[in-house]
DNA sequence: TATTGTTATATAGGTTCCAATGTATATGGG
DNA sequence: CCCATATACATTGGAACCTATATAACAATA
């Protein structure tokens, strides 16, 4: 009577992809936790990693989150002593963000441990399947994206 | 000078997943949130289809997710009156969790439209490719799993 | 039976995401 | 110059995860 009761959950796509970026997550913490960062301020890292400075507003666009979580992410990271905020002089409302010095300095192992932990889990991957993943990954985001803008009546166009 | 600036940070798998983990989830809210779900719960509600019971740790278990977690997304499930609790008579720690009669009514819908929204995520994607993603995805999430259970002394077996 | 350990839930605290809304600064047209 | 609108950011509230503990019932044993 359980014949096909935890067989089917973990079939489809949608529920792998959920289970496997909890997965990175998890590893992805654990890895930069002891360097103070947390998984998900890497894209933050990485868009201020040769110094630059940028507005919350381009963050958000670049990491692909919204500008509330973005806004929530920077506020742990000032408090964590990871980024600083200047005022913007050509616009009041905004101040640009950069990366602290002892940030900055923190990168190169953050590199190495984020690398480290993608090579462990693509272990038995060939080249081209880690390629091939990657494109139908692509692929399905680019249709995702697509299914969002359609059926939100919100933003049309720029 | 901003040349490989938002290139490559959408172009590992990790990022990708997580992207397409989100657009997922938010895609699944917005179809099942008028019928009085949310997509986190669709586990549950797949264990729980035909009228049987089970309860909180077998949940948890079954869908791959902490106990804390579906303490919580149970109470807000109760909350909704989409799930009941009675005691189990053979054990006065824990409660046998079924779906209401409202919930269970309302599953054909939640299939129709979950399966719609899916036809159209792989849309312009073959038989052939899906299988191959979900192949790699499995191979994907096996190997976080072994990494995650490795570095974590917690729980070496059962 | 009293102690000790295990198990099922519950609770607390924290992160990362979302939607919706408020506030203050720019900006462009009358 | 003033007002309407657009924009940048902040705030609120909620969901879904996590880790770490607490609590209470059960189980095994000394």
């Amino acid at each position: 009577m359980s014949r096909s009761v935890d067989w089917s959950l973990f079939d489809n796509p949608a529920p792998l992809i959920n289970m496997a970026s909890r997965s990175f997550a998890r590893l992805g913490d654990r890895q930069v936790k002891p360097l103070g960062f947390a998984i998900g301020q890497m894209p933050v890292v990485y868009l201020l990693r040769d110094g630059g400075s940028m507005s919350q507003k381009q963050l958000a666009t670049l990491a692909k989150i919204e500008q509330p979580s973005m806004a929530q992410m920077l506020s742990r990271m000032e408090r964590d002593g990871l980024i600083q905020r200047s005022p913007d002089p050509a616009d009041g409302r905004s101040s640009l963000i950069s990366l602290t010095r002892g940030a900055m300095a923190k990168i190169p192992k953050v590199r190495e441990v984020m690398n480290a932990g993608n090579r462990q889990a693509f272990d038995d991957f060939s080249k081209a399947e880690i390629t091939m993943l990657v494109d139908l990954l692509r692929r399905l985001n680019s249709n995702l994206d697509r299914l969002l803008a359609e059926e939100n009546p919100g933003e049309p166009r720029s």
